[in-house]
DNA sequence: AAATTTTGTTAGATTCGTCTAACTTATATA
DNA sequence: TATATAAGTTAGACGAATCTAACAAAATTT
Protein backbone atom coordinates (compact mmCIF):
# COMPACT_ATOMS: atom_id res chain seq x y z
CA UNK A 1 0.00 0.00 0.00
CA UNK A 2 1.33 3.21 -1.04
CA UNK A 3 2.43 6.05 2.15
CA UNK A 4 -0.36 8.17 3.09
CA UNK A 5 0.73 12.21 3.93
CA UNK A 6 0.60 13.13 7.73
CA UNK A 7 -2.78 14.46 6.65
CA UNK A 8 -4.81 11.69 5.36
CA UNK A 9 -3.87 9.58 8.52
CA UNK A 10 -5.42 12.25 10.58
CA UNK A 11 -8.53 11.75 8.40
CA UNK A 12 -8.75 8.24 8.26
CA UNK A 13 -8.24 8.44 12.09
CA UNK A 14 -10.72 10.81 12.82
CA UNK A 15 -13.26 9.10 10.54
CA UNK A 16 -13.04 5.47 12.48
CA UNK A 17 -13.30 7.70 15.45
CA UNK A 18 -16.37 8.84 14.42
CA UNK A 19 -17.93 6.27 12.48
CA UNK A 20 -17.43 3.98 15.47
CA UNK A 21 -18.71 6.63 17.96
CA UNK A 22 -21.87 7.04 16.36
CA UNK A 23 -22.63 3.49 16.55
CA UNK A 24 -24.05 3.05 12.67
CA UNK A 25 -21.08 3.38 11.44
CA UNK A 26 -21.32 6.26 9.18
CA UNK A 27 -20.25 10.04 9.42
CA UNK A 28 -21.18 13.52 7.62
CA UNK A 29 -19.04 15.67 5.61
CA UNK A 30 -19.57 18.58 8.49
CA UNK A 31 -19.62 16.71 10.87
CA UNK A 32 -15.69 15.25 9.89
CA UNK A 33 -14.94 19.21 9.54
CA UNK A 34 -16.35 19.75 13.34
CA UNK A 35 -14.36 17.10 14.68
CA UNK A 36 -11.25 17.96 12.92
CA UNK A 37 -11.60 22.04 12.99
CA UNK A 38 -11.72 22.35 9.37
CA UNK A 39 -14.11 23.77 6.77
CA UNK A 40 -16.45 21.59 5.02
CA UNK A 41 -15.00 22.39 1.41
CA UNK A 42 -11.39 21.28 2.90
CA UNK A 43 -12.53 17.88 4.26
CA UNK A 44 -15.11 17.64 0.53
CA UNK A 45 -11.37 17.59 -1.42
CA UNK A 46 -10.04 14.92 0.89
CA UNK A 47 -12.75 12.51 0.69
CA UNK A 48 -12.86 12.78 -3.06
CA UNK A 49 -9.48 11.60 -2.80
CA UNK A 50 -9.78 9.07 -0.03
CA UNK A 51 -12.60 7.84 -1.78
CA UNK A 52 -10.40 7.09 -4.93
CA UNK A 53 -7.83 5.31 -3.05
CA UNK A 54 -10.33 2.71 -2.20
CA UNK A 55 -10.11 3.72 1.95
CA UNK A 56 -13.71 4.95 2.06
CA UNK A 57 -17.01 4.70 0.24
CA UNK A 58 -19.44 7.84 -0.18
CA UNK A 59 -21.33 9.53 -2.53
CA UNK A 60 -22.31 12.82 -3.39
CA UNK A 61 -24.64 14.01 -1.05
CA UNK A 62 -24.35 10.55 0.95
CA UNK A 63 -22.70 9.57 4.35
CA UNK A 64 -19.28 8.10 4.73
CA UNK A 65 -18.43 4.49 5.75
CA UNK A 66 -14.89 3.25 5.47
CA UNK A 67 -13.87 0.54 3.75
CA UNK A 68 -11.53 -1.96 5.21
CA UNK A 69 -8.19 -1.38 3.48
CA UNK A 70 -9.01 2.67 5.48
CA UNK A 71 -10.36 0.81 8.78
CA UNK A 72 -6.38 -1.13 8.86
CA UNK A 73 -4.84 1.85 8.15
CA UNK A 74 -6.49 3.96 10.82
CA UNK A 75 -6.51 0.91 14.00
CA UNK A 76 -2.50 0.72 12.67
CA UNK A 77 -2.39 4.97 13.43
CA UNK A 78 -4.15 4.48 16.81
CA UNK A 79 -1.97 1.46 17.58
CA UNK A 80 0.75 3.51 17.26
CA UNK A 81 -0.51 6.13 18.70
CA UNK A 82 -1.12 4.34 22.27
CA UNK A 83 1.70 2.85 22.33
CA UNK A 84 3.65 5.89 22.21
CA UNK A 85 1.14 7.28 24.95
CA UNK A 86 2.02 4.27 26.67
CA UNK A 87 5.74 4.74 26.37
CA UNK A 88 5.55 8.32 27.84
CA UNK A 89 3.97 7.74 30.50
CA UNK A 90 5.55 4.51 31.78
CA UNK A 91 9.20 5.20 30.79
CA UNK A 92 9.25 9.21 30.60
CA UNK A 93 7.52 10.12 33.68
CA UNK A 94 4.80 12.26 31.72
CA UNK A 95 1.72 12.71 33.35
CA UNK A 96 -1.67 11.49 32.10
CA UNK A 97 -2.82 14.59 30.39
CA UNK A 98 0.68 15.36 28.92
CA UNK A 99 1.01 12.01 26.81
CA UNK A 100 -1.89 12.90 23.97
CA UNK A 101 -0.19 15.63 22.61
CA UNK A 102 2.89 14.69 22.13
CA UNK A 103 1.57 10.90 20.65
CA UNK A 104 -0.65 12.83 18.25
CA UNK A 105 2.78 13.64 16.44
CA UNK A 106 4.82 10.32 17.39
CA UNK A 107 1.95 7.90 15.77
CA UNK A 108 3.32 9.03 11.83
CA UNK A 109 6.38 8.30 12.25
CA UNK A 110 6.41 5.39 9.60
CA UNK A 111 8.79 2.50 10.93
CA UNK A 112 6.98 -1.06 11.32
CA UNK A 113 10.11 -2.48 13.04
CA UNK A 114 10.10 0.71 15.49
CA UNK A 115 6.39 -0.29 16.25
CA UNK A 116 6.88 -3.77 17.19
CA UNK A 117 10.29 -2.94 18.64
CA UNK A 118 8.35 -0.39 20.93
CA UNK A 119 5.48 -2.70 21.79
CA UNK A 120 7.97 -5.60 22.81
CA UNK A 121 9.90 -3.04 24.91
CA UNK A 122 6.59 -2.05 26.61
CA UNK A 123 5.72 -5.93 27.22
CA UNK A 124 2.89 -5.70 24.99
CA UNK A 125 0.44 -3.60 26.80
CA UNK A 126 -3.34 -4.00 26.43
CA UNK A 127 -4.52 -0.71 27.38
CA UNK A 128 -2.85 2.91 27.14
CA UNK A 129 -3.02 5.64 30.06
CA UNK A 130 -6.55 6.48 29.81
CA UNK A 131 -7.37 3.10 29.59
CA UNK A 132 -7.90 2.84 25.81
CA UNK A 133 -7.18 -0.64 24.53
CA UNK A 134 -4.28 -1.06 22.35
CA UNK A 135 -4.72 -3.08 19.21
CA UNK A 136 -2.35 -5.63 18.44
CA UNK A 137 -0.12 -5.88 15.07
CA UNK A 138 -3.22 -7.72 13.73
CA UNK A 139 -5.66 -4.77 14.53
CA UNK A 140 -7.50 -6.46 17.06
CA UNK A 141 -8.06 -4.90 20.06
CA UNK A 142 -10.01 -5.43 23.16
CA UNK A 143 -14.15 -4.45 22.94
CA UNK A 144 -13.93 -0.89 24.96
CA UNK A 145 -16.14 -0.35 27.93
CA UNK A 146 -19.27 0.91 27.76
CA UNK A 147 -21.01 1.63 31.19
CA UNK A 148 -20.33 5.48 32.49
CA UNK A 149 -20.36 6.67 36.19
CA UNK A 150 -24.25 8.56 34.98
CA UNK A 151 -25.42 5.27 35.04
CA UNK A 152 -24.18 3.61 38.02
CA UNK A 153 -26.87 3.52 40.85
CA UNK A 154 -26.56 5.18 44.69
CA UNK A 155 -24.53 3.71 47.37
CA UNK A 156 -23.09 1.15 44.29
CA UNK A 157 -19.52 1.47 43.99
CA UNK A 158 -17.84 0.90 40.66
CA UNK A 159 -13.99 0.97 39.23
CA UNK A 160 -12.90 3.78 36.67
CA UNK A 161 -11.11 1.74 33.88
CA UNK A 162 -11.33 4.66 31.37
CA UNK A 163 -12.05 8.12 30.33
CA UNK A 164 -14.36 9.20 27.08
CA UNK A 165 -12.69 12.76 27.20
CA UNK A 166 -8.80 12.68 26.63
CA UNK A 167 -8.52 16.40 26.65
CA UNK A 168 -6.37 18.10 28.97
CA UNK A 169 -8.91 19.70 30.49
CA UNK A 170 -11.17 16.87 30.93
CA UNK A 171 -7.91 14.52 32.69
CA UNK A 172 -6.69 17.62 34.89
CA UNK A 173 -10.27 18.05 36.36
CA UNK A 174 -10.75 14.28 36.92
CA UNK A 175 -7.27 14.36 38.60
CA UNK A 176 -8.50 17.85 41.13
CA UNK A 177 -11.53 15.02 42.01
CA UNK A 178 -8.61 12.76 43.38
CA UNK A 179 -9.36 10.12 40.59
CA UNK A 180 -7.22 7.75 38.52
CA UNK A 181 -7.32 4.65 36.53
CA UNK A 182 -8.03 1.46 38.72
CA UNK A 183 -9.59 4.05 41.59
CA UNK A 184 -12.96 2.54 42.83
CA UNK A 185 -15.50 5.42 43.41
CA UNK A 186 -18.55 5.17 45.63
CA UNK A 187 -22.10 6.97 44.47
CA UNK A 188 -23.54 8.57 47.51
CA UNK A 189 -26.14 10.56 45.70
CA UNK A 190 -27.94 11.79 42.82
CA UNK A 191 -29.85 15.09 42.44
CA UNK A 192 -32.95 14.19 40.09
CA UNK A 193 -33.57 18.13 38.82
CA UNK A 194 -29.68 18.53 38.04
CA UNK A 195 -28.03 15.26 37.81
CA UNK A 196 -25.55 16.24 39.94
CA UNK A 197 -23.61 13.51 41.79
CA UNK A 198 -21.55 12.90 44.83
CA UNK A 199 -19.36 10.68 44.54
CA UNK A 200 -16.58 9.62 46.96
CA UNK A 201 -13.14 8.28 46.13
CA UNK A 202 -10.38 7.19 48.60
CA UNK A 203 -12.68 8.66 51.12
CA UNK A 204 -12.76 12.39 49.58
CA UNK A 205 -16.26 13.43 48.60
CA UNK A 206 -16.55 15.47 45.64
CA UNK A 207 -19.56 17.08 43.69
CA UNK A 208 -19.75 15.74 39.77
CA UNK A 209 -22.11 17.19 36.94
CA UNK A 210 -23.91 14.62 34.79
CA UNK A 211 -21.59 15.78 31.86
CA UNK A 212 -18.61 14.60 33.99
CA UNK A 213 -20.33 11.59 34.95
CA UNK A 214 -21.37 10.42 30.76
CA UNK A 215 -17.52 10.94 30.61
CA UNK A 216 -15.80 8.50 32.80
CA UNK A 217 -16.15 4.92 32.01
CA UNK A 218 -16.48 2.36 34.77
CA UNK A 219 -16.83 -1.72 35.25
CA UNK B 1 11.24 31.66 18.70
CA UNK B 2 8.43 31.03 16.33
CA UNK B 3 7.86 27.41 15.07
CA UNK B 4 9.79 26.27 12.15
CA UNK B 5 9.00 24.29 9.68
CA UNK B 6 10.22 20.45 9.11
CA UNK B 7 11.74 21.84 6.10
CA UNK B 8 13.40 24.87 7.37
CA UNK B 9 14.59 22.99 10.19
CA UNK B 10 16.44 20.40 7.73
CA UNK B 11 17.59 23.17 5.88
CA UNK B 12 19.69 24.80 8.66
CA UNK B 13 20.70 21.39 9.75
CA UNK B 14 22.14 20.45 6.67
CA UNK B 15 23.53 23.94 6.38
CA UNK B 16 25.56 23.47 10.21
CA UNK B 17 27.16 20.45 8.48
CA UNK B 18 28.08 22.17 5.38
CA UNK B 19 29.27 25.05 7.23
CA UNK B 20 31.03 23.32 9.76
CA UNK B 21 32.88 20.50 7.48
CA UNK B 22 33.70 23.29 5.22
CA UNK B 23 35.88 24.59 8.14
CA UNK B 24 35.54 28.22 6.55
CA UNK B 25 32.08 28.45 8.02
CA UNK B 26 30.09 29.37 4.75
CA UNK B 27 28.34 27.01 2.12
CA UNK B 28 26.91 28.00 -1.29
CA UNK B 29 23.57 27.50 -2.81
CA UNK B 30 24.97 24.42 -5.10
CA UNK B 31 26.82 22.84 -2.77
CA UNK B 32 23.38 23.05 -0.13
CA UNK B 33 21.18 21.56 -2.85
CA UNK B 34 23.76 18.79 -3.64
CA UNK B 35 23.64 17.45 -0.27
CA UNK B 36 20.09 18.12 0.36
CA UNK B 37 19.39 16.39 -3.24
CA UNK B 38 17.37 19.47 -4.50
CA UNK B 39 17.74 21.79 -7.33
CA UNK B 40 19.60 25.16 -6.74
CA UNK B 41 16.53 27.53 -7.10
CA UNK B 42 14.57 25.53 -4.38
CA UNK B 43 17.24 26.23 -2.15
CA UNK B 44 17.71 29.61 -3.22
CA UNK B 45 14.03 30.65 -2.52
CA UNK B 46 14.68 28.73 1.11
CA UNK B 47 17.62 30.97 1.78
CA UNK B 48 15.93 34.01 1.27
CA UNK B 49 13.28 33.35 3.95
CA UNK B 50 15.76 32.12 6.37
CA UNK B 51 17.86 35.11 6.00
CA UNK B 52 14.38 37.16 6.20
CA UNK B 53 13.71 35.14 9.93
CA UNK B 54 17.07 35.74 10.92
CA UNK B 55 18.41 32.28 11.26
CA UNK B 56 21.68 33.06 8.12
CA UNK B 57 23.78 35.87 6.01
CA UNK B 58 23.87 36.20 2.97
CA UNK B 59 24.00 38.42 -0.37
CA UNK B 60 22.98 37.64 -3.67
CA UNK B 61 25.15 35.77 -5.12
CA UNK B 62 27.75 35.46 -2.23
CA UNK B 63 28.43 32.90 0.11
CA UNK B 64 26.28 31.36 3.13
CA UNK B 65 26.94 31.71 6.82
CA UNK B 66 24.79 31.00 9.54
CA UNK B 67 23.90 33.50 12.35
CA UNK B 68 23.49 32.35 16.10
CA UNK B 69 19.84 31.67 15.64
CA UNK B 70 20.57 29.25 13.12
CA UNK B 71 23.27 27.95 14.75
CA UNK B 72 21.12 26.75 17.95
CA UNK B 73 18.34 25.59 16.30
CA UNK B 74 20.33 23.44 14.29
CA UNK B 75 22.08 21.85 17.31
CA UNK B 76 18.93 21.60 19.19
CA UNK B 77 17.74 18.94 16.15
CA UNK B 78 20.92 17.42 16.16
CA UNK B 79 20.86 16.56 19.32
CA UNK B 80 17.49 15.30 19.79
CA UNK B 81 18.70 13.19 16.08
CA UNK B 82 21.26 11.71 18.23
CA UNK B 83 19.20 11.19 21.18
CA UNK B 84 16.43 9.38 19.42
CA UNK B 85 19.44 7.09 17.87
CA UNK B 86 20.94 6.37 21.00
CA UNK B 87 17.17 5.48 22.51
CA UNK B 88 16.82 3.08 18.92
CA UNK B 89 20.50 1.41 19.32
CA UNK B 90 20.64 0.89 23.36
CA UNK B 91 16.79 0.39 24.18
CA UNK B 92 14.98 -1.24 21.09
CA UNK B 93 18.01 -3.44 19.99
CA UNK B 94 18.25 -1.85 16.38
CA UNK B 95 21.43 -2.55 14.82
CA UNK B 96 23.77 0.59 13.63
CA UNK B 97 23.42 0.77 10.02
CA UNK B 98 19.13 1.44 10.92
CA UNK B 99 18.95 3.96 13.21
CA UNK B 100 19.74 7.00 10.76
CA UNK B 101 16.42 6.90 9.07
CA UNK B 102 14.00 6.60 12.09
CA UNK B 103 15.61 9.49 13.90
CA UNK B 104 15.36 11.62 10.80
CA UNK B 105 11.71 10.80 11.30
CA UNK B 106 11.51 11.19 15.30
CA UNK B 107 14.52 14.71 15.57
CA UNK B 108 11.20 16.86 14.03
CA UNK B 109 8.77 16.08 16.99
CA UNK B 110 8.23 18.97 18.89
CA UNK B 111 8.37 18.85 22.77
CA UNK B 112 11.06 20.40 24.97
CA UNK B 113 9.78 17.93 27.75
CA UNK B 114 10.66 14.88 25.52
CA UNK B 115 13.60 15.58 24.63
CA UNK B 116 14.79 16.24 28.24
CA UNK B 117 13.46 13.28 29.69
CA UNK B 118 14.80 11.16 26.71
CA UNK B 119 18.43 11.91 27.63
CA UNK B 120 17.43 11.28 31.17
CA UNK B 121 16.00 8.15 30.63
CA UNK B 122 19.09 7.09 28.39
CA UNK B 123 21.41 8.87 31.53
CA UNK B 124 22.55 11.47 29.67
CA UNK B 125 24.65 10.05 26.73
CA UNK B 126 27.72 12.31 25.43
CA UNK B 127 27.99 10.07 22.40
CA UNK B 128 25.57 8.43 19.51
CA UNK B 129 25.81 4.95 18.16
CA UNK B 130 27.99 6.10 15.49
CA UNK B 131 30.34 7.82 18.06
CA UNK B 132 29.13 11.16 17.73
CA UNK B 133 28.80 13.87 20.39
CA UNK B 134 25.74 14.45 21.68
CA UNK B 135 24.94 18.21 22.74
CA UNK B 136 23.89 19.01 25.50
CA UNK B 137 20.89 21.00 26.71
CA UNK B 138 22.83 24.55 26.39
CA UNK B 139 24.07 23.59 22.63
CA UNK B 140 27.38 22.48 24.18
CA UNK B 141 29.02 19.65 22.83
CA UNK B 142 32.58 17.99 23.00
CA UNK B 143 35.09 18.40 20.23
CA UNK B 144 34.22 15.80 17.20
CA UNK B 145 37.28 13.69 16.70
CA UNK B 146 39.67 14.43 13.53
CA UNK B 147 42.39 11.72 12.92
CA UNK B 148 41.03 9.27 10.33
CA UNK B 149 41.84 5.41 9.63
CA UNK B 150 44.02 6.52 6.27
CA UNK B 151 46.52 8.48 8.91
CA UNK B 152 47.26 5.80 11.01
CA UNK B 153 51.16 4.28 10.16
CA UNK B 154 52.27 0.94 9.18
CA UNK B 155 52.59 -1.68 12.24
CA UNK B 156 50.33 0.98 14.49
CA UNK B 157 47.24 0.55 15.90
CA UNK B 158 44.39 2.99 16.49
CA UNK B 159 40.74 2.61 18.45
CA UNK B 160 37.85 3.71 15.77
CA UNK B 161 36.19 5.96 18.02
CA UNK B 162 33.10 7.10 15.31
CA UNK B 163 32.64 6.99 11.31
CA UNK B 164 32.51 10.30 9.05
CA UNK B 165 29.82 8.42 6.47
CA UNK B 166 26.56 7.77 8.07
CA UNK B 167 24.94 5.86 5.16
CA UNK B 168 23.70 2.40 6.03
CA UNK B 169 25.82 1.13 2.44
CA UNK B 170 28.81 1.95 4.21
CA UNK B 171 27.87 0.81 8.09
CA UNK B 172 27.02 -2.26 6.52
CA UNK B 173 30.15 -2.49 4.87
CA UNK B 174 31.93 -1.52 7.88
CA UNK B 175 30.50 -4.44 9.68
CA UNK B 176 31.08 -6.54 7.18
CA UNK B 177 34.77 -5.96 7.97
CA UNK B 178 34.27 -7.22 11.69
CA UNK B 179 34.44 -3.48 12.64
CA UNK B 180 32.31 -1.82 15.20
CA UNK B 181 32.66 0.48 17.89
CA UNK B 182 35.79 1.11 19.68
CA UNK B 183 37.55 -2.29 18.10
CA UNK B 184 40.68 -1.58 17.95
CA UNK B 185 42.49 -1.75 14.17
CA UNK B 186 45.59 -2.63 13.68
CA UNK B 187 47.25 -1.60 10.19
CA UNK B 188 49.29 -4.02 8.03
CA UNK B 189 50.38 -2.72 5.18
CA UNK B 190 49.99 0.39 2.74
CA UNK B 191 50.26 0.51 -1.49
CA UNK B 192 51.75 3.45 -2.29
CA UNK B 193 50.06 2.90 -5.56
CA UNK B 194 46.27 3.17 -4.62
CA UNK B 195 46.82 3.82 -1.36
CA UNK B 196 44.97 0.22 -0.32
CA UNK B 197 45.26 -0.81 2.92
CA UNK B 198 45.35 -4.11 5.11
CA UNK B 199 44.15 -4.03 8.36
CA UNK B 200 43.22 -6.19 11.54
CA UNK B 201 40.53 -5.99 13.44
CA UNK B 202 40.40 -9.03 16.15
CA UNK B 203 42.31 -11.01 14.60
CA UNK B 204 40.91 -10.86 11.01
CA UNK B 205 42.63 -9.47 8.06
CA UNK B 206 40.93 -6.84 5.22
CA UNK B 207 41.68 -4.78 2.63
CA UNK B 208 40.38 -1.22 2.30
CA UNK B 209 40.23 1.57 0.17
CA UNK B 210 41.80 4.95 0.96
CA UNK B 211 38.40 6.32 1.06
CA UNK B 212 37.17 4.02 3.35
CA UNK B 213 39.76 4.56 5.68
CA UNK B 214 38.97 7.62 5.60
CA UNK B 215 35.67 7.46 6.80
CA UNK B 216 36.98 5.95 9.95
CA UNK B 217 37.50 7.95 12.83
CA UNK B 218 39.75 6.98 15.29
CA UNK B 219 42.12 7.77 18.19
C1' DA C 1 41.78 39.87 -21.28
C1' DA C 2 38.67 36.81 -23.68
C1' DA C 3 36.34 32.67 -23.54
C1' DT C 4 34.52 28.97 -21.01
C1' DT C 5 32.74 26.82 -17.07
C1' DT C 6 30.73 26.97 -12.66
C1' DT C 7 27.70 29.03 -9.57
C1' DG C 8 23.69 31.50 -8.46
C1' DT C 9 19.08 33.86 -9.62
C1' DT C 10 14.55 34.65 -11.67
C1' DA C 11 10.18 33.60 -13.70
C1' DG C 12 6.62 30.65 -14.25
C1' DA C 13 4.43 26.08 -13.34
C1' DT C 14 2.82 22.23 -10.23
C1' DT C 15 1.06 19.72 -6.13
C1' DC C 16 -0.87 19.65 -1.56
C1' DG C 17 -3.79 21.20 1.88
C1' DT C 18 -6.22 24.86 3.17
C1' DC C 19 -9.58 28.82 2.75
C1' DT C 20 -14.08 31.88 1.34
C1' DA C 21 -18.10 32.65 -1.20
C1' DA C 22 -21.66 31.07 -3.84
C1' DC C 23 -24.37 27.41 -4.96
C1' DT C 24 -27.26 22.83 -4.55
C1' DT C 25 -29.53 19.10 -2.23
C1' DA C 26 -31.68 17.07 1.76
C1' DT C 27 -34.18 17.46 6.01
C1' DA C 28 -37.15 19.54 9.39
C1' DT C 29 -40.95 22.51 10.57
C1' DA C 30 -44.92 25.54 10.38
C1' DT D 1 -46.68 20.84 1.11
C1' DA D 2 -44.13 25.03 1.04
C1' DT D 3 -40.56 27.15 3.20
C1' DA D 4 -36.70 27.52 6.14
C1' DT D 5 -32.62 25.46 7.85
C1' DA D 6 -28.92 22.21 7.75
C1' DA D 7 -25.71 19.63 5.16
C1' DG D 8 -22.90 19.11 1.27
C1' DT D 9 -20.55 20.72 -3.17
C1' DT D 10 -18.09 23.65 -6.47
C1' DA D 11 -15.15 27.24 -8.13
C1' DG D 12 -11.54 30.06 -7.43
C1' DA D 13 -7.76 31.60 -4.46
C1' DC D 14 -3.58 31.17 -1.60
C1' DG D 15 0.87 29.77 0.76
C1' DA D 16 4.44 26.33 1.07
C1' DA D 17 7.76 23.64 -1.15
C1' DT D 18 9.10 21.90 -5.08
C1' DC D 19 10.35 21.78 -10.20
C1' DT D 20 12.27 23.35 -15.21
C1' DA D 21 14.07 26.60 -18.29
C1' DA D 22 16.24 30.70 -19.12
C1' DC D 23 19.24 34.09 -17.60
C1' DA D 24 23.21 36.62 -14.93
C1' DA D 25 27.38 36.84 -12.29
C1' DA D 26 31.73 35.00 -10.73
C1' DA D 27 35.65 32.13 -11.22
C1' DT D 28 38.86 29.64 -13.96
C1' DT D 29 41.45 28.58 -17.93
C1' DT D 30 43.83 29.54 -22.07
Amino acid sequence: MMQLSYTEENYLKALLKITYESGKGQAGTNELATHMDLKPATVNDMLRKLKEKGFISYQKYGKITMLEPGKLKAIEIIRKHRLWETFLYKKLEFTWDEVHEVAEQLEHIQSAKLVERLAKFLDFPEFDPHGDPIPDENGLFKVKHKKTLSEVGIGKKAKMVAVKDNSSLFLKYVMGVGLGLNNVIKVISKQDYDSLMVIEVNGKRSNVSLKFAENIYVI
